[in-house]
DNA sequence: TCAATATATGAATAACTGTTCATATATTAC
DNA sequence: GTAATATATGAACAGTTATTCATATATTGA
């Protein structure tokens, strides 16, 4: 593996690229993050939420599924600090976290020009 | 499986959540789009090209790997529309397709306290 | 055309992860 | 305490996916 033959006119973006990459602990953050919310079911939980929190069983009613797989995939979400939970009687009420999590499914949902 | 105890209060979120459900199509594209930039390898792919446009070798050096295993990576990163790419001689050089990718990443990195 | 460089790719393997099933825990009502 | 409801969880299985290895393709220069 030799060097690129346009080393030179990409010398400075190749170097910014190097000394400015994020360490692996931080990609590795970031990361954990995405792949949290990339997953059909967990993505579904949170459009849920959206409007308001919700007991698990209009969770599940709402993105189909088993209640197993769920409560699964909402441990999930919660260790990820996505959603976060309150016990309500019975019940345990699920909401979501934080507001940049709106955020970036919002922006994501622009790029791909769906309507939500 | 029978109804939550709670329904009366959480009624009107139930009923919110369930009208307005995004289709399955639209899940799956927004989860398709955050599994692409969810895997460490691909995450490093383009937080090397935010300084500009870099050929597959100087990727390789930036974020470490097999020449073939990074290559792999671009061409997902490519399918799903964060990077673009053109032949330059014996050269392809990559960029990030979208200023939306950017932003996306600058969204997540701010949620988590990154400093990129 | 031949050699060298740069990039891509098919197949196989290994690691990861979501779902299912069965069961456990926790709360409430009786 | 017992029954019923709501939620969580451990283990096993199945599907997915990232990496590696070997090789293929494409461009350039001689």
């Amino acid at each position: 593996m030799t060097k690129c033959l346009h080393e030179k006119e990409h010398e400075l973006a190749a170097k910014n690229a190097l000394s400015n990459m994020p360490s692996d602990e931080e990609t590795e953050r970031v990361a954990a993050l995405f792949k949290c919310i990339s997953e059909p079911c967990r993505l579904k939980i949170l459009f849920a939420l959206r409007h308001g929190e919700l007991c698990v069983l209009h969770i599940v009613e709402a993105v189909g599924g088993t209640q197993s797989a769920v409560s699964h995939q909402l441990r999930i979400l919660k260790a990820h600090g996505a959603v976060k939970a309150r016990r309500e009687g019975q019940n345990i009420v699920y909401s979501i976290a934080d507001e940049h999590v709106v955020a970036v499914l919002s922006l994501a949902c622009e790029h791909l020009h769906c309507k939500l």
